[in-house]
DNA sequence: GTTCGTGCAAAGGTTTTGCACGAGT
DNA sequence: ACTCGTGCAAAACCTTTGCACGAAC
């Protein structure tokens, strides 16, 4: 395996993601970082993204509208998307629902189930109120 | 809005989507209903898909590795995904754990939920048995 | 000096779309 | 007849990758 060397260009990347409650994708990140360094490719976002994903230090999410999003939080949460004005919003179940789950779900299971995601689906409360 | 005609390629993809549990991808799905018919372009079979998906026929389910698989059971229910060899099954949480966690969701929110896919990680019991 | 990360551009894969024709009503 | 669905091919996307150079160690 090899090393992992410092570099700026991650560094914004991973301040980027902490920064924001956006679940931005590769390319809002790469429009965001670009301010800082106008010279960076996408090609180094999408390879930073995948890497701080493979160490555990962001999550990938996917979506079935448009292309995969990223959150630096990486405590497990989840995730509302709202079928009207497709606003994507963290969803903050307490780790108690989300385990029980988990449990819920390794009792109906054979295999072991380690970790999950959900994504819900709804009306936000500002498209409740427009209508 | 347009009317919708009947159409022999659109009821293999149904017909297909009903007996199968693979959760094919749409190549996938265009591979099985070629032997059918043999001049259906993989255009049609997105067409449909997306058709299908859109009055509820079907679902799309988005995962972080390929492309977005599709479902024909609508039903509620969950999927998990095995870490080790990519295997991709249902999960059948009965209905009230469902309920159960959307009203529980819907507590912690100011907007309405409707409904939610979760997708569970883990080893399948195959996995498991050769580790 | 060696290794790894970057920028660039090209390639890869998936999904959508414009068009003329044929199937469904 | 009229409309909608199809096949085809091109395009639009999103993401990955090969390469030569520069940054980190």
């Amino acid at each position: 395996m090899a090393a992992l060397k410092y570099s700026r260009q991650r560094e914004a990347i991973k301040h980027y993601l902490a920064s924001t409650k956006e679940h931005p994708t590769a390319d809002t990140v790469y429009m965001h970082v670009k301010k800082e360094f106008p010279n960076i490719s996408l090609g180094t976002v999408y390879r930073n993204l995948n890497l701080l994903t493979d160490i555990g230090e962001a999550i990938k999410i996917s979506t079935p509208d448009g292309g995969d999003r990223f959150d630096g939080t990486v405590q497990p949460h989840n995730h509302f998307l709202c079928t009207k004005c497709g606003r994507f919003l963290d969803l903050e179940l307490d780790m108690k629902s989300i385990e029980e789950m988990n449990r819920l779900a390794n009792d109906c299971f054979d295999g072991m189930i380690t970790s999950s995601s959900t994504l819900f689906y709804g009306e936000c409360s500002d498209c409740i109120r427009k209508s």
